[in-house]
Formats: structure tokens, sequence, C-alpha cells
DNA sequence: TGAATATAAATTTTT
DNA sequence: TTTATATTCA
């Protein structure tokens, strides 16, 4: 007898169920990506493999909450850049054809973190016009303190300022004494350990005299602040009635007290991530927060993602061999219902710029093929391995830009025009003083340091009159003093004071850069993105928390329509897809760089980097690598094919050898 | 004697 | 492009 199937419907209709839905759910998701939308009561551990969906699935959650009536304001999206963000609620947005979703509250940890600070910052003794450090800020003061610290060289060699910023840096984000990571990282420096320990203890103090926060201040006070203070913590978890975090792999220790003490009242927390992808663990982050997320939020629901909606098989199969030779991870392997596909190609190049060479003309034969410019990028492990690419790319005529590296804000003269744009906003910043005193001529270190203490030690929040200083102090850093504080005395838009500055920055940057003219475009640029804040505190945050992404290179005539191919490094192609993409470099000794070949735990790292490299990729992947290359540094030459991809099987995979015409 | 400038060397990934 | 060291200047 014929069996005819018949469906029991959920006997409990739940009051968000009988509503009527703008968004088709059921039509759009996957069971598993339903599921995750639709549970709202308890806390919820999404694990998502690559290209299964995951940010599509965050983006419905918020559309779905936002349709069952919350105040958008209460719900917090916390992701890994706030470009990512802003998206996501875009998408969001268009999605419920209405722009009430973009008024949900999101960004990056440090710049919630921020936000929160700045109008609790008493709290913890600061002011609330504190300015952010960014990595080479705090690099400076620690160089300072440094070498005040140790006048004389002593015979012992002392960990030069970026060592100790990692240091540092790495003690605050995993929570772990200073003591035992010297020991285990660093143990050629135990010697110095009273040093560095003392070096530590004043530049807290310098910090907060000065009323300075770096980026890892921004995570330990807020934590402080929430943990320190009950009804504090009320208040600010209290706005929220929904907490998602994205890219939680890529959370430190702080990160997950934060999200914990957020969501410790209402459960209301839903953490998505993928331990196969976590690359930031330099910067102190660590994918176990994942499993300790159901320790921390005992009810918690953990739902898998794991079908594959980017790739095709044949890439698939290749990148679940990648995957799988790493020594810790969950097992969970992707699937997709896309065609087989092509399998990834690897290409031994001569040299260099063999490579290059390659790499354009399968560009232009893909283009010639009918696949967009915009779908395709090419991918490497540093930012300077593309250097030979590009002047390639340039000549064949292929726009691109480039992601990662050096920033429009890391160039010298556009940090001494944010140098004075700080000061004038908290004349407390003794980093921004410093930096435009060292401009003038016959300020040194010396000097610009005796005029900070006479600044700092006679006035609390104004500047005084120039001539209560001594006579030694050179004209013309009395003229900066003045025309600082009659800035700080006015109260006009971001792009007046940028203008002003400008006027006053010019001659000195013409005395000090014989490429002016060449910077005078960046200036410009500078310009015109003040233009868009209203206040210089918001202005001067964005630059430190979410500095523009063009590169000096790449401004000025380009134009946004032009299709353009990307050309990326690694950590910042994270969360993108692309049609094609070319794994560069993959070169055992620069892919794993040689730094990490003695360290256990790196490796693992650089191969979960190379695994989120190749699944970028929808339809063609192609990696490539120099055979010939000579390494100054160690007078070695590096002729095999990464590790990552030798461990992979021979019929994963078709290998091209250049023949030239 | 101390501070400014000229010279030489070296370079992962990012909020 | 930045940073440690050598040299010159007041």
């Amino acid at each position: 007898m014929e069996s005819k199937k018949y469906t029991i419907k959920k006997s409990v209709v739940g009051e968000a169920e009988r509503r009527v839905f703008k968004i088709n759910y059921e039509r759009d998701l996957n069971p598993d990506q339903l599921e995750v939308v639709r549970t709202i009561d308890c806390p919820v551990l999404v694990i998502a493999g690559a290209g299964t969906g995951k940010t599509k699935t965050l983006i419905y959650r918020v559309a779905y909450l936002v349709e069952l009536g919350g105040n958008p304001r209460s719900i917090l999206l916390l992701t890994f850049t706030r470009k990512a963000a802003d998206e996501m609620l875009k998408r969001a947005a268009s999605l419920l054809k209405s722009a009430s979703a973009e008024q949900v509250a999101g960004g990056t940890f440090h710049s919630f973190a921020n936000m929160t600070l700045r109008q609790h910052a008493k709290v913890l003794g600061y002011g609330e016009q504190f300015t952010i450090l960014d990595d080479s800020d705090a690099a400076d003061v620690v160089n300072l303190l440094r070498t005040r610290l140790r006048p004389e060289k002593k015979s012992q060699r002392f960990p030069k300022k970026e060592t100790l910023i990692d240091l540092y840096s790495k003690s605050e984000n995993t929570l772990t004494p200073i003591e035992e990571i010297v020991f285990k990282e660093y143990p050629r420096f135990i010697e110095q350990m009273e040093d560095i320990l003392k070096l530590k203890r004043q530049f807290d103090e310098y910090k907060r005299k000065y009323n300075l926060m770096d980026y890892d201040d921004l995570l330990k006070n807020l934590k402080e602040l929430l943990s320190q203070n009950e009804s504090l913590r009320k208040t600010v978890a209290g706005k929220f009635n929904y907490v998602m975090v994205d890219e939680f792999q890529d959370t430190n220790k702080v990160q997950g007290e934060i999200v914990r003490l957020l969501g410790m009242d209402k459960e209301n927390v839903m953490v998505v991530g993928d331990d196969a992808q976590s690359i930031y663990s330099f910067r102190g982050a660590n994918f176990r927060n994942i499993f300790e997320f159901p320790n921390y939020f005992p009810g918690c629901k953990v739902i898998k993602l794991t079908e594959n909606y980017r790739s095709t098989q044949g890439i698939l199969n290749f990148t679940n061999k990648v995957i799988e030779a790493a020594k810790e991870k969950f097992d969970k392997e992707l699937y997709s219902r896309k065609k087989a596909g092509d399998k990834p190609v690897i290409v031994a190049a001569e040299t260099e710029n063999v490579q290059s060479k390659f790499v354009v003309q399968r560009i232009l034969e893909l283009r010639e093929a009918g696949i967009t410019l915009n779908d395709i990028a090419v991918l490497f492990r540093s930012s300077y391995l593309s250097f030979d690419l590009e002047i390639e790319l340039t000549r064949a005529n292929i726009p691109y830009v480039k992601f990662g590296g050096m920033k429009l804000v890391d160039a010298a003269h556009i940090k001494d025009i944010i140098s004075f744009l700080r000061v004038i906003e908290n004349p407390r910043d003794a980093v921004g003083w410093h930096r435009i005193l060292l401009l003038h001529p016959g300020v040194g270190p010396r000097i610009a340091e005796k005029i900070l203490d006479n600044l700092t030690s006679q006035r609390a929040e104004n500047i005084p009159a120039p001539e209560e200083h001594e006579a030694k102090i050179p004209s013309s850093a009395e003229e900066l003093i003045g025309f600082i504080s009659e800035e700080g005395r006015r109260k006009s838009q971001p792009v007046e004071y940028v203008e002003s500055v400008l006027r006053y920055y010019q001659p000195l940057m013409q005395s000090k850069y014989d490429d002016y003219s060449k910077r005078q475009k960046d200036l410009e640029m500078f310009a015109s993105i003040a233009e868009r804040y209203k206040s210089l505190q918001s202005f001067l945050s964005d630059l430190a928390l979410e500095p523009p992404t063009e590169s000096v290179v790449d401004l000025g005539e380009k134009d946004k329509k032009e299709e353009q191919i990307t050309i990326s490094t690694i950590h910042s192609a994270k969360g993108l897809e692309w049609n094609s993409v070319f794994v560069i470099w993959a070169l055992d000794g620069k892919f794993p760089s040689m730094y990490a070949t003695d360290d256990d735990d790196a490796i693992e790292e650089e191969r979960r980097l190379m695994y989120v490299a190749c699944t970028r990729a929808k339809d063609n992947l192609y990696i490539t690598y120099p055979m010939n290359t000579y390494d100054r540094e160690s007078g070695r030459i590096f002729t095999k094919p990464s590790r990552f991809i030798d461990v992979v099987p021979q019929d994963f995979y078709e290998k091209w050898n250049l023949v030239f015409e």
C-alpha cells in the first residue's frame, strides 16, 4: 500500500510564529540556519565552517529580531571590523525594506568600548576626552620611557620597543602575568625582568597621567567598568536585549569576559565562530573561547553549519585536506551541492617575476572568459610580497585595490596632522605634543620634554601664555604653543581645524620633506575625510579605531565604478569571497614564515591561515610559488612548496608547468 | 657636556 | 620608512 506523507505541525505555536513576516525565512534558509535565527530565548553557540552562510544567517537573525518588534537599539552586533557591521545592517535593512535595522548598535569591541567609556570614564579616573593611542603611538611612549629608564647603556641587551609592546599587549589580552610570558617566550630577557616590569608600571602611569588609552586599555577598562561596578554593569548591559558576536574564534580572553558580563543577566548572547579560521592569536586571540562558551552559559544551544554554499566540491576536497592535518580541531567535513568544478591548480614558477607574469596573464584570460575583475583576488602572507606583482599589474593596465599593509594614517605627514588635532582636543596628550614639538627647528627630545614638563605641571586644562616659559625655548616652539591654545579656544568643525592646521604645517612640511608636493595630495584627501565628521573627538576616535583602508598608492584619480581586482593580505581577506583566487608565495620559508618554523602553535596558525586563503575561492583556485628564492637573512635558498599544500595528495589538484614560448 | 643632525641598517599578520 | 649609532655643534 502506498504510504502518504503527513506532517504534524508544531502544536505549540509561539507568538513569533503566528505573526505574518515580511521575510520568508523557511524558503531562504536551510534548517540549521533557520534554527539559529529562531532561537532567541537562550544562549547560542554557532559553529560555522567557511562559506556556510554565516553572514547571511546573522543578517536574517537581525531582521527577524527587528520584525518581532524589538527596539533595534536594544540589539548589539559585535563584529571584527566596523565595515562588516555596517554591511550586515545595510543588508538586513534592505531585506526588511525599512531602515530601522540600521539603528542596531554595531561595531567592533574596541569601538563599543570607546563609546561606553566616553560616558563613564570618570568612574575609572579618566577624563572623558581621553585620546586613543594606536600601536606606533604606544611604541613611542615605551621608547621614551625606555631611554629614560636606562640612560647609559648597560652591557645586557634590552628588548626593543616593539618587543616590549608585544609582550605587554599579550599579557593584557591573555590575562597572563608578564613574568610567565617572559619565561615562556622570551627567555633571553629573564635577566632584565625587573626593568621590564618597572617599565610597564611607568607606561601605565604615563597613560593615566596624560589621559591616554591604547587598544588594550580600551578593552581592559571596559571589562573593569563592567566587573567592578554592579549597578553600572546593569545599566550598560540592560540596554541590550540581544547580543551577537561574529568571528568569535578571534576574540581574546578579555573580550570573552566582556561578552560574559554583558550577557549574564538575560542569557541572550549568540556567538558565531569557526575554530579552523582562527588567525589572530598573535594578538592574544584564543579560539578556545569557543569551547568555553558552554561553560560560561550552561543552558546554551550548540548549532553547526556544515553545508558550504561558496566553493565547488573540487576546491572543498582540497581545503578539507589542508585543514585535516591540523593538530587540534573539531571534525566537521564541509560539503557542497555545487558542481564538482575544476581542481585547484598548483604552479611552480621559476622566480618571483615569473610568478607575477603568470598571475597577470591568467587574470587577463579569466577576464576574457567573462569573469569580472571585481570577482578576482590575489592573496599573500605579508603585504610586501605583492610589490613585484603590483609592478606587473600596472604594466598590464589591470586596475587593483590593495588591502592590508600601509595605510593612509601611517604616513608620516598624516601622523603629524593628526598629532596637531589630538593636542587641540586633549591638551594633556603628551605623545601628540612630543611629535609636533620635534617638527620645529631647534627642538630635540630633551627640549621637548622640558616644554612638556612646563605645560603639564602648570596647567590643568588651559595652556598658559607663552611668556611664562623659560627663555631657552626656541621661538618656533612658542609660536606653536600660541597656535594650539588659540585653536583650542575656538569651537569649530573638524574640517576647519584641519584647514588651519594645514596652513600652519605647510612650511614645516616643505622643510622636512623634499617630496612635499606628492604628500600634498594626501593632505587634501585627509581634509575631505574630515568633512564627514561633526566633532573632532569622533573623527579622531575613528582614525584610531577604523582608519580609512585605502593605501596611499591608490588614492586620487581612482574612479569607483571602474572594475578592479583585489590584492590583499590574507588577514584582511577574512570573511570575503571571490570567484577566482590566487594564493601567491606559497613557499616554505615564506609561508609558513621562517619565524614560525620552530613553534608548533605558530605553525598551526599558519596552517589555518592557508586554509582561510584557499576557502575564499568559489570556482577557481591557483596556488603559486617561486622556486628560486634566495633569503638574505638566513643565506638559504627556498625551493619547496609550502608544507601545507605538500601534504595534500596529488589527485586533489592539478600541477601546471610553465613553458615559455 | 649635552643636544641636534648625519649616516647606516633592517622590515609578518591588525583593532 | 624608521631606528640605533656616530659625529658635529653650541
